[in-house]
RNA sequence: GUCCGGUUCGUCUAGGGGUUAGGACACCGCCCUUUCACGGCGGCAACACGGGUUCAAAUCCCGUACCGGAUACCA
């Protein structure tokens, strides 16, 4: 039997981190069984579903990379179907019409309401001790034709007890006693959640339910109307929650936007890494290892490897430098430094284009096409390991601003700093724009506690100028600029550090960067000696610092 | 309240009768670059508590505490 499972999302919001975790686990799982992942957008709550958070998912699904193998279905289509298996139920006698008014919506939090009503109730009282339970179908009778309404409510037997074994959590069983009869459709004739969750989950043929442990009592309901409908229940297993920094629970209206999967996609993340990151929380292949393809992922995964306990996902409310999980973080600049230049690249290109800081001579005659669309992981390595040689190749001579070649190696070189894509348009700017800002504390830093500087900047790109700048100099390369820096720096009778870290923030507006000599390459020549002169950059440095 | 689950460095985790309790992130230090948030090396830092079983318990059993989930005519 081939395994089908499903992610089974409500669209009330967007994309939570924990839902991602469980469309990641599932689509995981299907991988390595050769199974079918499929997608139900669970939408029977009118009320609460839009159609906006259900394009939000999908959305954050699609930059994961979680394409479902099947069409998506979606629950509400199938309201009619759920109805009449509850009828069904209801004509065996395995489900009954309870005729007790509805109770008013409480005011308040609903939580806080059931756990009153809990305690209230005390342990006295039976579950099922509802008076609507054994009613003669004539008294049924005369009460619809007066008119009543009623819910429909599964006939829990008397004793007995449901069990399972959990692919996680082990064998789980629970008293009947515990359950109470559990309304199947509401009197308003709305089929309820875990009647339309085992009737769709029947119909989609799902072998194995991979879901948020919030659901555990509700699959010990479920196996109650798989038992009810005669049907073997699927195999069930249940992952560990993804909790706030204070061990409670991580949502929107109290977290924002740091639970929301588009804001990783929309802060520059990689898909890939944001993945690989999800991956390791709650579940570990058992070995000293953080950075998984997705292709080990596949192969590594298995339900033995997933915790039983709740992970927490750390991050400082109002502290801009740490807004999301630090480990999520490094994974990323890790991605972005290490993985094979090609695949990166794609990348790069959309987030120039979108600060408006691409140019078509970066990709001429296809080139970067061809290296960047391979089709199998190995040849994406191939491609940009040719692509990564180049740069050093042909470093002997300055490379011209501005063309392919000063790109590969303009973006190799500045990547080792950078956490996110944003950081190619934002502090990478100055190798691609005139107009870009200075960092209020670099300013600070490294030119404004040094006055000496605003003299010896514009004099160091006098020097350049003369070492470099007529017919016949040496070439603008790294060896040639240092060997002109140290002497600057020596007849300076200052430190090295001063001038490299002055230049770097008038040359490039940041603090960071790659080697400083690499910087100046590839600024090139005629933009090192135009900012060295630094009149703007100083002026507005002044502005900034003010 | 009741039922269910959990508890190893600040966080993610490895280990599951005998380990100097390992790794990663974060943090700190040193080195490299007479430059930085790259890189290299190192440091700080954990088995919730109490009983038992055992020659030996972080590991097995029981209890306690704490945390989480569930307990809807929500999903």
């Amino acid at each position: 039997m081939t395994v089908r499972v499903r992610f089974a999302p409500s669209p009330t919001g967007y994309l939570h981190i924990g839902s991602a975790r469980t469309a990641l686990f599932n689509y995981l799982y299907a991988r390595h069984t050769g199974g079918k992942f499929l997608l139900r957008i669970e939408d029977t709550d009118l009320a609460r579903s839009t159609e906006e958070s259900t394009q939000s998912i999908l959305q954050g699904l699609e930059w994961l990379g979680f394409a479902p193998d099947e069409e998506i279905v979606f629950q509400s289509d199938n309201a009619d179907k759920h109805r009449a298996i509850a009828l069904k139920l209801l004509e065996e006698g395995k489900a009954y019409r309870d005729f007790t008014p509805k109770e008013e919506k409480v005011e308040g939090s609903v939580k806080d309401a059931i756990k009153e009503r809990a305690r209230a109730a005390g342990d006295q009282k039976s579950m099922r001790d509802n008076p609507f339970r054994d009613i003669t179908e004539v008294e049924a009778e005369t009460r619809i034709a007066n008119g009543e309404p009623f819910a429909i409510r599964l006939k829990v037997p008397m004793e007995g007890t449901t069990s399972f074994e959990d692919g996680v959590y082990g064998l789980q069983e629970r008293d009947y006693a515990e359950t109470e009869d559990l309304v199947l459709l509401r009197s308003d004739g709305h089929p309820l959640y875990n009647l339309a969750v085992v009737c769709d989950d029947i119909e989609m043929g799902i072998t194995h339910v991979i879901r948020g442990q919030d659901h555990l009592t509700n699959t010990h309901k479920q196996i109650l109307i798989y038992r009810a409908l005669g049907v073997e229940p699927p195999t069930f297993a249940h992952l560990p929650l993804i909790m706030a920094p204070n061990k409670g629970k991580l949502s929107k209206r109290k977290h924002g936007e740091v639970v929301s999967m588009t804001t990783y996609r929309d802060a520059g993340f990689l898909a890939e890494a944001f993945r690989n990151f999800l991956a390791l929380l709650g579940w570990s292949a058992g070995e000293e290892k953080e950075i998984y393809s997705l292709d080990e992922l596949i192969s590594k995964f298995s339900l033995e490897g997933i915790h039983r306990s709740n992970a927490v996902f750390n991050f400082t409310e109002g502290d801009a430098r740490k807004w999301t999980d630090d480990k999520a973080m490094w994974m990323n600049a890790e991605y972005i430094r290490t993985m094979p230049l090609g695949d990166l690249l794609p990348h790069v290109k959309a987030e120039l284009k979108s600060a408006k800081l691409w140019r078509e001579e970066y990709e001429p005659d296809g080139r970067a096409l061809v290296a960047t669309v391979p089709s199998t992981e190995s040849q994406a390595f191939e491609a940009s390991t040719e692509i990564a040689d180049r740069p050093e190749a042909i470093a002997i001579e300055p490379l011209e601003v501005g063309t392919y070649d000063w790109y590969i190696r303009t973006i190799d070189a500045i990547r080792s700093r950078f956490f996110t894509l944003k950081d190619f348009s934002s502090q990478g700017r100055a190798y691609f724009s005139e107009d870009f800002d200075f960092n209020h504390a670099a300013v600070e830093k490294n030119l404004k506690a040094f006055p000496e500087l605003m003299e010896w900047l514009p004099e160091l790109s006098m020097r350049f100028r003369h070492e470099f700048g007529n017919e016949g100099s040496l070439p603008f390369t790294e060896e040639n600029i240092e060997g002109v820096i140290k002497a600057f720096t020596a007849e300076k009778g200052t430190k090295l550090g001063v001038i490299m870290n002055g230049a770097r923030t008038l040359l490039t507006g940041v603090s960071v960067g790659p080697s400083m000599l690499t910087v100046f390459e590839i600024i090139g020549l005629q933009r090192t000696m135009v900012r060295l002169l630094g009149r703007i950059a100083w002026n507005q440095a002044e502005v900034v610092a003010e």
